[in-house]
DNA sequence: TCAATAGTGTCTTTGAGACACTATCGC
DNA sequence: GCGATAGTGTCTCAAAGACACTATTGA
């Protein structure tokens, strides 16, 4: 009971937005083995001074390329922690996983030990049927369960907080928001029941007097608005 | 980057039950340093051959002295990872921190490295008003803050699943069921709206033939149910 | 003027809140 | 009978679901 074998403790990080309407992940390629050539989800070592919170925001930093510019926008929260004893067959690894959300991140560049990064839409990589365009490859370590995790955790907190803000850039327009919602749950809220609960939500969005532009070729300009106080939507939205 | 400074990985444990109508948590008092004489969350470290899951079911069985008896009935979830580089004086530990569950155990016994172990209402620990009969000690480590995380997990978790049938023993009666409630949240659900919601819920608890014993003097005897398979609740419960 | 998008209004249904009422027990 | 507890019924109100309708833009 007193012996306290040593582990290596990592991050690893599910960093979501939305690209072309559908909710996508960060993932970079493994330049080093285990899992060489595999795809991944971006993570690394916690360092001896500072905690898990602190190494995921140093990850999340070094893998989108905001290292140097201004401060990373978006919200970072701890998923759960993984730790079954073969997970990693270099050594004992626990990895407490964490979920980013973040709009309109660039095109990531691979960092030091990534062959390549690049994003990837999120129902590609999980769905059993691949008859999609993309490739679909199979994920390194236990990272598609982390996966499945943490879009399911993204999945639930739209339902009873404010989160889906973090996924649009200020200011935003309502179908803009509800374009999140749409790519999350995978099918539109109805607009008019989406509308009186989002503007039915105090703190929940602030109107500003400007418009946005039109979207295509024809349509009238919607409102803009920015992120309001409120964390929670009481009683929730309910999932389709 | 690609060093990996070693850490000791523990697991610590909010063993949750009701006692006399009140939440109630069991601590332990530590008999060796860090700590020495404070009490504490019951956990231990990781060994090289479990996960954290499996090492805190270990640590549970230890604790509330059912390691050879009968199966441990109650419910043991991951919380979260607490993971401050000075969370441990003596070295680098992380803590996979889980809330468990649990009707009517029995008065644990002290294990190896514990001098005591006892049951403590949990908001004589965590209220600022200390007028309580019980003196409320300070806690070890950032047990505190685990304590308070893990009671509004459970709180919340009452919300929106079937969770309050981990803290009754089978068979159970309404009233019963309906006092977790009342000892988790603080205060009682209204009886009529209580009993349409956990009746109106497919799936949420089942019916016997049989009858309880009075409570006290007087009264008629409620029927008695056992836990039905669901585990959400849709729309949620809403808490007082 | 038409297609496309943004935004409003309203009827229906569901379910929670509040609370009065009835039923069954021990004494 | 009475007090105590278990259980039922019902009125009201808040909010979601569904969907029709109006408004504003570019081509």
């Amino acid at each position: 009971m007193s012996d306290h074998p040593p582990f290596a403790v990592a991050v690893d990080l599910a960093i979501f937005t939305i690209r072309d309407g559908a909710l996508s992940v960060l993932l970079v390629e493994r330049g080093e083995e285990p899992f060489r050539g595999q795809w991944a989800l971006p993570g690394g070592f916690v360092e001896p001074d500072e905690d898990a919170e602190q190494a995921a925001w140093r990850e999340l930093h070094e893998e989108t390329g905001l290292e140097s510019s201004a401060r990373f926008a978006g919200h970072l929260e701890q998923l759960r922690t993984y730790s079954a004893p073969d997970r990693d067959p270099r050594m004992r690894v626990v990895s407490v996983a964490h979920v980013a959300l973040a709009p309109d991140l660039p095109e990531p560049t691979a960092g030091t030990d990534a062959a390549d990064a690049r994003w990837w839409v999120v129902d590609d990589l999980l769905s059993p049927a691949e008859a999609t365009a993309e490739e679909a490859p199979e994920l390194a370590f236990d990272h598609r369960q982390i996966l499945l995790d943490a879009r399911e955790r993204v999945r639930a907190k739209l339902e009873y907080t404010t989160l889906a803000t973090e996924f649009v850039a200020e200011p935003f327009t309502l179908p803009e928001l509800r374009r999140v919602y749409t790519a999350v749950w995978g099918s539109p809220p109805d607009l008019g029941n989406f509308r009186r609960k989002v503007l039915g939500t105090e703190g929940f969005v602030i109107p500003t007097d400007a418009h946005g532009s039109p979207t295509g070729a024809g349509g009238r300009r919607a409102l803009l608005y920015r992120r309001g106080p409120a964390k929670v939507v009481s009683p929730p939205m309910a999932r389709g």
